[in-house]
DNA sequence: CGTCATAACAAACATTTGTTTATTGGCAAA
DNA sequence: TTTGCCAATAAACAAATGTTTGTTATGACG
């Protein structure tokens, strides 16, 4: 239901799953042609080059994260519901497609100059949002005042962004119900 | 001070480094051998193959986490303490050498068969040593009874797997330092 | 001096890499 | 039927890949 929509897309679907089980530089353009059943110098009718491809792929992967983050940022709950809110969103996007996730996460390395640069800002914005959230926790007193807000950050970040080793979209649990325990965790600590 | 010890320690200090910036594909014998100064057939004096390097670099790395955190794990200490000792040695491996941590964490995949099962299994008796630790910390009353288990712990390990991507071995904070800071923000969490 | 091991060089190998070009088939609109 | 467009093919390109081979410099030790 999400591959039949031209050819273009075929071939974003499996740069996706190459890319993010093999890496982007352990993938080559004929891996991808095999995968969407085509020779390989078809698929530059479609794409402008390899590069292009992991920039299209990693610039709607960033942004699919922002978008689901974003809403959350901007409501009048509390703190503790807002960023709850967050982590949940943010695994809910993991779940929708690790893979993707996998090159978010990983192969924006191998972006040309412009296009890091681009996906920087925008991972850098991501954090930005949960600091803010954080941060406003902290004055409110929702969240400890001895907290450091970076390190706490990205200690939440680094979970969330491990999510895609592990999550199977066909596990026993839902999205959402191993969103709603991660975020939960985190918030609670592990101590009685 | 650390690659004066042969040439084989040589070729061993560049593929880390160059294995952890640019991936294991993303890596030619060439860049290997012009990073250690020598050209590229004079590798294989000293390594069987490519493939061999890497699979040397992951399990040795491995086995610096499990050498860190195994002592720990048999203290008599409290399960809080036990459970903050091994996060803070598992930060301190990875800031000794935060490029073999990307290594060890992301470039197993590209082992052959064999290496690849060993790597996995050594991986299991790693996470199997954080799930003793909270299981019986739950049970003596020292950790929240309602935790899933297999979620806390993999998101405690994310968080751990996470650092290589920020951690900097010449920051503000020392290594000792962020492993505390991160151990209690997981231990307490984040509310108040 | 001669011997022997270590470590490097120089050159080549068969494949695989990303990409380009010219050509062909199918199919809707005129 | 003919025109024009979309998408695919077939074939080739230069460059880069991991690895092998034969040879040469460098010392340490007898």
């Amino acid at each position: 239901m999400a591959s039949v929509a031209g050819p273009r897309d075929a071939i974003l679907d499996a740069a996706i799953r190459l890319f993010g089980k093999q890496g982007y530089s352990g993938t080559s353009m004929r891996d991808i042609a095999a995968a969407v059943g085509v020779l390989p110098g078809s698929l530059y009718a479609h794409i402008a080059s390899k590069e292009a491809l992991l920039a299209d792929i990693v610039e709607d992967g960033v942004n699919r994260f922002l978008a689901a983050v974003h809403p959350h940022t901007e409501s009048d709950a509390t703190p503790t519901a807002k960023l709850r809110a967050m982590m949940i969103a943010h695994v809910a996007v993991v779940a929708d497609n690790p893979e993707r996730s996998l090159v978010v996460f990983h192969q924006w390395r191998y972006l040309g100059d412009d296009n890091i640069q681009a996906a920087i800002g925008k991972r850098r914005d991501y954090e930005q949002a949960f600091i803010g959230v954080i941060d406003d926790g902290m004055k409110a007193g929702a969240f400890r005042a001895d907290l450091n807000l970076r390190i706490a950050v990205l200690a939440i970040l680094g979970a969330l962004n491990w999510t895609p080793e592990w999550l199977s979209p066909d596990g026993r649990l839902s999205p959402e119900e191993v969103g709603e325990i991660i975020a939960d965790t985190l918030l609670m600590g592990v101590r009685t």
